[in-house]
Formats: structure tokens, sequence, C-alpha cells
RNA sequence: GGGGGUGUGGUGUAGUGGUUAACAUGCUGCCCUGUCAAGGCAGAGAUCGCGGGUUCGAAUCCCGUCAUCCCCGCCA
């Protein structure tokens, strides 16, 4: 037996016990004489002692002892003497004496520290992942990735929900993402595809009589990398059936209402219920669908007021059918030139010409960039329509309507961070709801859907597929935190002819559609039932209720930016025997472009 | 594919034309019997990512390249 007790649970019960300790040597205090070694494993510290009075050969060996070996203890629980206890670990009212000690295993000086959350280059870190994970920041977002993946799963099977797995190995969707291509030996130039999300496969359990369904899935997208996008990823996947809109929202969000307040304590929902806003409304007040609703500087619409006001940089743009729109920088009138020059030079990065300002500096003196244009009762018309108070900076952008909304939406996120607007212990659970069903596709020439292939319209909307696309709505909902997207799911179509509507909508032709989705089309023919579903993202919810700034930290093993893993070294080159296995020639990287 | 940032002992940083390349930490050795980021003393450890150029002289300026991070495109 190599251990007793875990080191982190030893407490003053134990007091005069003899115990048994195995783990890590996390620091060592050599005295001289009396020895500390704070002894650590996955359940915490606990200080052990060599009195060398006691033991003139355990007192030798411990002085061989580094940072990061492994060792086997035996000794006795003491209280500590009066006045040394330790009042930072949960441990801290007791130590070790040790009697007995054996080194299980010796340990290289590891390339960074291990006992001390202090900054390391994350390359040097993923190549040693194995030694980050030690450290307690990861060690906590890994035990906490495992919490919120065992609440989920407890959750779900205490409402009658199966988990089922559905295969890796898949067929091709080139609609959606790029996928990962998995070639087929058996059958010389075939590919499996590696999925994108369950999507079809959890719809077919729908149509089996499954009726509730979920899976903590892996999926794959072949795609560049963000700081909370990989390569493969982890959602959980749900499904149901003789459902409507109504219920999945009322099942994600009392889970993970119920998640947050069990497991995360020190963070707090913004409301409860969530707020519910439609796409538009959305668009309307953010710019954008994946909103912070931590903070204010909502957006507001000034198009109205500056018409015939002779400014023509404003005037112009809404005569040519765009928009002026604007942000309340609350207190931020004494933003110096520079400091607003640096905000023009981000909107522009986003494609808008330009970034009008009013400060509203004290004793009703204004600094502006384009009052002089207006008079004075506009300006107050806008003054107020911002609602503009003394301190305030008003910041504008004209342009057309994607381009305003675009560059006004980074804008209030940057605003937003610099500022320090948003509460880190607050999570902004929100829906949005009330998507247009298709988005019009200008290069292409055809409708893609704004969701997936396989989203129901709204039963009032169906009208809309024959006359005007544009204006149908979907049964879709995305579920939003803190300005991330965190998961999205939708009702589905579950009538054959509706769904081969939608794919001649989007450009499918017939020949196409049976090729890629027959297997979907005749299974809607069989008696299926209503359903619908949600998939929300394991790897970012992780990353928020941690409070981390990347999806990475909340990953055991990460790709990094270039998608690849610099601990195993993947991908790498295969040999020639497995490539002619699989039927595969290379050609030079140079010809492939 | 494009834009931007970073690259200096093991780790984290300082150093903007002339320094024996500095500091902290870690590491090694010695001293030390109540520490908990223990302390004291001594020591080792860096061709400043790589290649080229400018210059009497380059960690520092220029060009290229590689790695890495952030962002745009992309992500139904």
């Amino acid at each position: 037996m190599y251990r007793t007790h875990n080191c982190g649970e030893v407490r003053a019960e134990q007091v005069g016990d003899e115990v048994t300790l195995a783990g890590w040597v996390n620091r060592h205090r050599d005295h001289g004489g009396i020895t500390f070694l704070d002894l650590r494993d996955r359940s915490g510290i606990v200080q052990v002692m060599v009195n060398p009075d006691l033991s003139e050969e355990v007192h030798e060996a411990v002085g061989e002892i580094r940072n990061e070996w492994v060792i086997q203890v035996e000794g006795v629980v003491r209280k500590r003497p009066e006045g040394m206890e330790n009042l930072d670990l949960p441990t801290g009212q007791v130590e070790v004496e040790i009697r007995k000690l054996k080194v299980l295993n010796r340990a290289k000086t590891p390339p960074f520290v291990i006992n001390e959350n202090v900054e390391v280059d994350e390359m040097i870190r993923l190549k040693y992942r194995y030694l980050d994970l030690r450290r307690e920041r990861m060690k906590r977002n890994i035990k906490l990735r495992h919490d919120v993946v065992k609440f989920i799963r407890d959750f779900l099977v205490e409402r009658g929900f199966w988990e089922i797995e559905t295969p890796i190995l898949f067929k091709t969707t080139p609609e959606g993402a790029r996928d990962y291509l998995v070639p087929s030996r058996v059958h010389p130039g075939e590919f499996y595809a590696l999925p994108q999300s369950p999507q079809q496969l959890k719809q077919l359990l729908m149509v089996a009589g499954v009726e509730r369904y979920f899976q903590i899935a892996r999926c794959f997208r072949d795609e560049d990398q963000r700081g909370d996008r990989q390569p493969e990823f982890t959602q959980l996947d749900l499904e149901m059936s003789f459902v409507e809109r109504e219920d999945i929202l009322e099942l994600a969000e009392e889970l993970f209402t119920d998640l947050v307040e069990v497991l995360c304590p020190d963070k707090r929902l913004l409301a409860k219920p969530w707020p519910r806003l439609s796409h538009s409304e959305a668009i309307d007040r953010f710019g954008e669908d994946r909103f912070d609703m931590r903070f204010g500087l909502e957006l507001k619409d000034i198009s109205d007021l500056v018409v015939g006001s002779g400014f023509k940089v404003f005037e112009g743009t809404v005569e040519a059918g765009g928009m002026v729109r604007g942000i309340n920088a609350k207190g931020c009138a004494g933003f110096s030139r520079r400091e607003i020059d640096e905000l023009t030079e981000f909107v522009s990065g986003y494609q808008a010409k330009g970034l009008a300002y009013l400060g509203i500096e004290s004793e009703g003196k204004m600094r502006s960039s384009f009052a002089k244009f207006l008079d004075e009762d506009r300006l107050n018309d806008i003054i107020t329509r911002m609602e503009g108070e003394e301190g305030d900076l008003l910041l504008f952008i004209a342009d057309q309507k994607e381009v305003v909304n675009d560059a006004l939406s980074r804008l209030r996120e940057h605003l937003g961070t610099r500022l320090e607007l948003a509460d880190p212990d607050v999570l902004a659970f929100c829906w949005v709801i009330d998507f247009p069903l298709f988005n019009w596709n200008e290069d292409e020439h055809r409708w893609d859907p704004s969701h997936h292939l396989f989203t129901s319209p709204m039963p009032e909307d169906v009208e809309h597929l024959d006359s005007d696309p544009g204006k149908a709505r979907g049964q879709q909902y995305d579920m939003v935190v803190n300005g991330y997207e965190t998961g999205g799911g939708s009702i589905r179509i579950h009538d054959r002819q509706l769904q081969e509507k939608v794919f001649s909508l989007i450009g499918l032709d017939d020949e196409v559609a049976k090729e890629r989705f027959g297997h979907m089309l005749e299974a809607f023919e069989y008696g299926t039932p209503p359903h619908g579903g949600i998939a929300p993202g394991i790897d970012r919810l992780c990353m928020l209720l941690a409070g981390e700034p990347n999806i990475r930290e909340v990953i055991a093993f990460p790709k990094n930016q270039a998608a690849r893993d610099v601990m195993a070294g993947a991908p790498s080159p295969a040999d020639t025997e497995q490539l002619k296995e699989l039927h595969i020639e290379l050609i030079d990287a140079d010809e492939s472009g």
C-alpha cells in the first residue's frame, strides 16, 4: 500500500495516528537540522518534517531530495507547535513527523516552476503539458471541467436522457466548415470525414424513437484557430422529440443556472430568467449577435436627426441608404486627441471611414469634430438621443448598415475592455431568438442558411419561403455569455417536402441533395417526430466559468495556433508504406497551391 | 492568404549604436534545529531565434527568414 491518506486531507483528527503518504516534493526547507518538505498530491499539500534527533538516517536521506521527486513517507501526525500553524493551508494545523522515507522516483529540474503561478511562455507550457498540468491553475481548470461534465450528465440522466455515442468516422459535408478527411484503406480514393457535429445522427436518433438524447461530443473543424476556437472541441450535443422552442430553452436555462450556482459560488448570473433578445433587437442595441451584456455603451441611431442638417458626411450617408449610429462612452470626455485618434484607427480596421466625436466637457463646453456643422437644436436632439451628460464622449460612425454595426460593436467591446466595464464575476447568460432563416450570399447569388440546413422556419413564416425567403425567421436560438457564442440550436425540419424546399433555396440541386443527404430525406418519410435540440460548447463555457482568457487553458492537451500538438509533434509525416496502403501519393506543397 | 505584437542564461524580465550583457528566480556547493515564496555565503549558467547587410563598432538600425501569440479572412 502506497498511502493511507491523501496529502491535502490530513487534519487535526488524525493527530497521533501513524500515516503513510505519497506524492511530489513541492518545496523543501532545510534548516541544517530540522527539515521541512511540502508534500503534494492531487488533493493538496501537507507539511512533513524531519527531526534529526529522531533518526539521523532519515535526516541524511532527506538532504538529497529535490523538488518534484516522488516520495513515500511514513510518520506520525503531530499538532503544530503554538503559533506555527499555517492558516493558508487546509492542513496547516498539523504536520507529519517522518519515521521512514522512500524515494519512489527522482526528477530532473523542471523547465519551469511547478509550485508557483508565474507566467511562462505558452509554447514551453504546451511542450511540457504534463508538467504544466501539475500546476495549481491547470489542475483547478481540469477539475472544474470534470465537475461540469459530471453535473451535466447527472442533470440530464435524471431527466430521462440517454447518452449515446455516434461515429467519429462519418460522411463529408462540404457545405459547412472544412472537413478533416480520413482516407479509407479498403475503398481506394474514398474518404471518411470527422464530424463537425453529430447533427444528422442525433436527428436520426429522434427518427429512431430515442426521444431524449445527449452526448459529450467531440467535434472537428479544419479552420484557422482563434483564442476561442480549436480544431477539435467538445460540445454538449442534445436533442429531444415532441418539443417546442420553449422546452429546449427552459431545459438549457435550468441546467446552466443550476450548474453555475453549484459549481461556481463566486460567480453570479446577470439576470434570472435570462434576458431574451430577438436577433433584430440584438443588432439594434449591440450591432452584433454575440454581445456582452455586462456593460452598457449600447448603440443608438441618429440617422433621422441628421437628415437636412447640412452636415454632408452624415446627411449624404443616410441619403445613400446608410445610417449614422453612435455610442456614448460615459465619462470619457477627457480623452486626449491622441486617444481619439487611436479609436479612429481602431474602427478603420473594420472599414469605417471615420469616427465623429462630441465630447461634453464641463460647464457646457463641447469639443467636437462636427458640431460646427450643426445648429444648436439638432445638437441638443442628438445629445438627448444619446443620453449625453457632462463628461461623456459621444462617438459616431456614418456608413452602410453592415459597416456601422460591425465597427461600432467592435468599438463597444474595445472600450468595454479598456475601461474595465465588465464585472469579471458576472456571467451574462442570454438568449438570442428569431434569427433570419437565410442570409443572402451576394457572391454566390443564393440564400445561405444562417444556422444550418435543418433548421425549421417559424410556422407563421413558412409562406415567405416562396415569396421572400429573407423575411422568414428560423426556429433557432443562440446562447450568448459575456460576448461569446456558447451554443446554438433549433427546432428541426421533420418533413421531407419542407426540407427539399430549403435545399433548393440554398442552391443544392436535387441530385446533389440526394447524394449528400439522401439518408436524411429518406428517414423523414418513415414517421419522424417533431424534434429539436441545442449544442452548448463545453470548452467555451469552462473557459468562462474558470475566468480564463483562452480556450486552451481548459483543454488538457490543446493544439497551438498553427493546429499543432507541440508536445507529441502532430501532425507528422507518414511512412511511405502507410501512404501506399491508403492509396495516397504526395505532391510537393508548392504544387498543391 | 493578409495585418500586428513578441523572440536576451532553465524560467521571467532590463538593456534603443561603444557595458566584463544587468536583475529576479531557479540550479550547484557550503553554513544554519521551527520554516512555510525560509535565511546567509559562494559558484556555474547567454555565441541576445537564425541568416545577411549598414557601421570603426550591432542585443540595439535595415532586409530576409523561422517560431510563437492576437486579429481579419474563414468558422453551415
